[in-house]
DNA sequence: CATGAATGAGGCTTCATTCAT
DNA sequence: GATGAATGAAGCCTCATTCAT
């Protein structure tokens, strides 16, 4: 035990220690930068505002993000990525694909409720544009969610679920707007919870408008 | 009295000279001031960008605008004033709701693809947040759609055309997230013409994804 | 009379009549000028608004002085010239100099109350400072009229008039300010007559303030 | 107790340290602003020179100041406080109204010589006209310092000391005037000391320019 | 001559980024 | 490591001046 407790003090477990502490306030501004991020949008999230939200000065920021473009991009790296992983699960269920397509805009829903999405809120926080969007495309998984979900509704076709009819980029633009339909630039929408707002979604979707006869 | 005629015309001449040609300056400078900030986004696009395409100096652009915030307004209610126009005229026909919806989903997307669309592109230019949002609600009619829409679907429910299960709030929603589908963003969508998309899209949005067995 | 009328057509009185007009127009430029100056000073005066109040174009200032600085010293020497002659005049006068510096006082209001009065008001105007400074030191008999005043001063000792212990310097500065005491600035001073005002002041500047025993 | 009141000396100490050296550096900028201020006037100080008298850069300025405007009325402020605090304390003491005023003087020449004056070098500055002369009636004292002496005055007319046939009014606005003859502007006057300036101004103000027969 | 649209230099201000403490 | 004062590039806007019509 003396030994143990020994090895916990040596280099690298201190280090272990310093570095969870530092990735717990990495955490702490991801969080910050998100709140002000879908609040003002790109351009007007300050690098001041940020640190003073997270109670740390501005310089601060500059030893875990080497710039703000840096420090978006992280962000939306690090929630792409868990969403990403978030689809692949449901990709792999056995269930219809219409059942997965359904899972998937609920758990879009869900992760935009709770303040961590951003696969989907690209558009609703400005970085469709400009000089950004050229890195966004390149280094983040837009992409990624798009050949997923092509390859999903392909699936679909294939299985004889969707009407082959509709060509898959269309499914696939309009699915993504879907998912980004719960936005938090629509108040009246945010009063459904993710599960009502799924039924009629879904319900439009798969069935369409119209009154069935 | 053709004599007369002609003298007539020629006061006013001397001054629709002048104002013909400032009106087409500032359409110019309308022009490339939508070009610019469908490419940038409202942030990046700068009054030197707009200035220097068009071929005029940065100070003549306040000659016809009072500032940047102030071009940019002009530029959405102008095209929105069109379209609202456009909607309405829709609106009366004697057609099915089924029918007018689809002619305005058309309108949209032939209104984007000429470059003259903002009702439905704010989203994509970055103006639906942070300060600018706030003057965009109030002075721009983006409400004036959601009513006329929202009236329209009732309408379609009232008809008996639509499936009253889903909420006409939800229905408004996806139906503004379809008609800004032909955005500047996605070109892979812009292969289609605008009369083959809203083929598809329409087949979607009244009959739904899946195949009728 | 034939020959008369007929020279009077030559180019030299044609021009003359020309001439004249210009300088009618010069004249009402010089008087707007002299207006908005008092109203926003010599900064917050712009050619625009000069332009505007006499109710011709911009570009036409310009074909009678050849930039605003130049404009400003006309009017200024223009009227400076006129007071400085009236100095000379009243200078001349048999009276005593107790006198004459009454009446100098006299017109000094007179003629700010009239809206032609500039070498007392070039402190008023913000023309006191800056690289204009200069210029007006340079191109402008302000030191003429100091150097008139400071005669008669000394005039004033000789006869045996003043009080030969006060120097001359600080009689001529106070008399200087109280030229400009009927300024454009302070309105309620405005309401006494330029009359008036100057049996106060001169009771005061030659008898002073505290009361006979 | 000793080493308990030198402990208790440590944090603020800290803060203190900064906050001293901000104020030293605002203190700074004050003082080259000042000084531009009175060289240039209002309009022709720029930021970029105060900036560069200062040995800072432009933004920097910006940490201290939030406009140009804020800078400028900063100054004023601060200094009208002082000098009307300086004032007020003249005001109340026992010694005739004659002294009182003499003493005012005297303060305003010393504190026109050091480099610390406002209240009385408005119109020096080119403060006295425009859209700023609102602004500056608004939140400068000047009003305060005119009330003060219409006080003084008429004290003095109650006890005796003053000709009553002069109105009030002129006996301040020529008051006034006499404070701010140290101005500046006229170098020569700048020759004499404060004291010597007074006293002549003092014997022509209370006495009279007239030699007593 | 008269016009007024066009110019462009110059001023104010913001904010991401750096660096001495 | 943490701080926050300092920097400076870049953007918006004004206005005296010019020039084609």
């Amino acid at each position: 035990m003396v030994t143990n407790s020994e090895l916990k003090k040596q280099p690298p477990k201190a280090s272990s220690l310093k570095e969870k502490q530092r990735e717990e306030r990495t955490a702490l501004i991801l969080q910050a930068a998100y709140d002000v991020l879908v609040e003002k949008g790109y351009y007007e999230a300050s690098m001041d505002e940020i640190a003073a939200r997270v109670g740390i000065s501005k310089g601060t920021l500059y030893l875990h993000f080497k710039s703000k473009e840096d420090l978006i991009f992280m962000l939306i790296e690090q929630e792409t990525g868990k969403f990403l992983s978030l689809i692949d699960q449901i990709m792999t269920a056995e269930s219809s694909v219409h059942d997965r397509l359904e899972h998937i805009l609920l758990e879009s829903y869900r992760s935009i409720q709770d303040g961590r999405q951003f696969l989907v809120a690209l558009r609703a926080i400005g970085l469709n544009q400009g000089a950004i969007r050229d890195r966004i495309e390149e280094q983040v998984s837009i992409i990624g969610l798009m050949e997923r979900l092509t390859r999903l509704f392909e699936e679909g076709k294939t299985r004889g679920e969707f009407d082959t009819a509709i060509p898959t980029t269309i499914m696939v633009s309009i699915f993504m707007r879907l998912m980004e339909l719960y936005s938090n630039e629509q108040p009246e929408m945010n009063d459904l919870s993710p599960e009502n707002l799924l039924k009629s979604v879904s319900q439009l979707f798969f069935h369409g408008l119209l009154k069935k006869s």
